[in-house]
DNA sequence: TACATGACTTACCAATTGGGAAGTACCCCA
DNA sequence: TGGGGTACTTCCCAATTGGTAAGTCATGTA
């Protein structure tokens, strides 16, 4: 298996938008980690575990590998011992969370939605 | 494997609104009939698979239930031999299409950066 | 009788994704 | 000497996702 030395490689040729920005959010934990950083600004690596309820270390440093890689998120490392590693959204994140920010209310819509349906059916 | 009988079953509880509307958007072809049922209004089962070169007929149809259990896409079935069936996006599904018209934004603006990321590095 | 049409199912397979558990490195503290 | 904290990595397995190819059904047409 190949290694992506820079960028590149998987985020294929793109038909349309949506498409480039679903590639950067598909995992299942960046939206949340998009939003843990959004909320607090700046987060170490321990913080944002305990703040994604159910996070693997293993899923956790994959996904913020891949949204650095993706330049959505800074990766700031401290030569101390113990080690301290400080993560941070880009520029590009933050306009990724504000354009998330439609699809976000569109979601809380969908959940009301279903809750009066399932409250409905009962 | 258990069925949904009526919708439910998968479509967890979900943390925040982008989990909610994410579910519903993921697998590999969902943004794209959105996008083509916005455009045309309404087509018919061949039409789509036309529409997005590459597809298969069962994940095609794998995916038009999933988003009709949704409450995205409404499917109509004619009684003629030859079968017609017409798809188009209900209400739900127009106004998630709007809600992804910000990303779709920074998508394309991620193409565009990466455009010239490769065109620098070369 | 045979084939085509449209919208599917079904069975089987491969690839991708995610999870759990353990290991690593370094140092501090009791 | 042993345990704990921090930020990881590695291996291995299970579940999910997607692809391919073939079959189905009812009728119209050659």
């Amino acid at each position: 298996m190949p290694v992506a030395l820079s960028k590149n490689l998987r985020r294929g040729p793109y038909i349309c938008g949506i498409d480039a920005a679903m590639d950067v959010v598909s995992g299942k934990w960046k939206g949340l980690i998009l939003w843990e950083l959004e909320a607090h600004g700046v987060r170490r690596f321990a913080q944002l575990r305990r703040g994604l309820p159910g996070v693997s270390e293993k899923m956790l440093t994959q996904h913020l590998r891949e949204m650095e890689q993706d330049g959505l998120v800074h990766r700031e490392v401290y030569a101390e011992v113990p080690p301290r590693v400080e993560y941070s959204l880009t520029e590009h994140g933050r306009s990724l969370n504000a354009a998330l920010g439609a699809l976000g209310e569109w979601g809380l819509d969908r959940i009301e939605r279903e809750r009066l349906d399932t409250q409905a059916a009962v």
